[in-house]
DNA sequence: GTGTTTGCAAAGTGTTTGCAATTTA
DNA sequence: TAAATTGCAAACACTTTGCAAACAC
């Protein structure tokens, strides 16, 4: 298995970390080691959505040593970095998605899960203007789905 | 200050009481001095957006002596009963609506404050279909305001 | 070195629950 | 009287925080 046509995992990671170094430097963040593993298993290049205690769960069976306190730290700072986009759905708990772009999203309330719509997909209409001194800041859709 | 045409205030609250106890009796629920006392409240001809809190402080304000957990429990059991609806729009708190309608919301972040935007107001248009195997349940939309 | 970040454990918040006492029908 | 409801206090789930030790630059 020739080194140059093909990556070893342990090259795969390599490079996984290299991207998150990037991502983080580029947004203002200290790539710490916790950071860089959890970037790393959010930008895998899908569009993700976790909870703090789905991405702890993740980290932990992925052999990263992170604990819980951080991975609330880490979520909120990405988010503020714009890294993430916090989804409000379920008063239970706070999800979060890697994808920032404009879209919205299913939720399956029984499952706890959330799916993507793509952005151009739904098209909402006729939003009134808000009370005076108030902006409209963002307009969220949430099409809840139950088992037929 | 002729009885028949000027009503005391005791008189309102007690056509107050009536309406709220044929409105429990219509819905199923025993009216209970709890109960009647937190429909007065609730449905006094405005449509109205609560927390457990604010309805509990409002209650208590106005000498019902109501456990926060009958709060709870109320506003859970008005809901089920379809006297009241409830609305997720921030991860910190539940708020019930006594608007049951379609209509959907201003919600003001800064303030916690949720304003009715009337049903024939906003259209949603292009709902792709559900994942295979479930069904559309309710469409929600947000309209996240900001100070301007 | 110096300022940032982490992790733990403790505290905080909104909410639910177990159960004896009370109330409704 | 029988069944439903209440209220308290304790339990809960999720989240945030204070602070000393560890780390990045």
């Amino acid at each position: 298995m020739p080194r140059q046509t093909k990556q070893t995992a342990k090259d795969h990671a390599a490079d996984t970390d290299t991207a998150a170094v990037a991502r983080l430097r580029a947004f203002g963040l200290r790539p710490t080691r916790q950071r860089r593993e959890l970037a790393g298993l959010l930008f895998d290049g899908c569009d993700r959505h976790v909870t703090a205690e789905s991405l702890h769960d993740e980290a932990t069976h992925a052999g990263a040593r992170v604990s819980l306190a951080t991975v609330y730290n880490t979520l909120h700072q990405f988010t503020e970095a714009g890294l993430l986009r916090q989804i409000v759905v379920d008063a239970a708990r706070s999800y979060f998605d890697t994808n920032v772009g404009d879209h919205q999203h299913f939720f399956h309330e029984e499952d706890g899960l959330l799916i993507d719509i793509p952005s151009q997909t739904i098209a909402v209409s006729n939003v009134p203007a808000p009370p005076e001194g108030l902006a409209v800041d963002r307009v969220d859709v949430v099409v809840r789905v139950k088992r037929a």
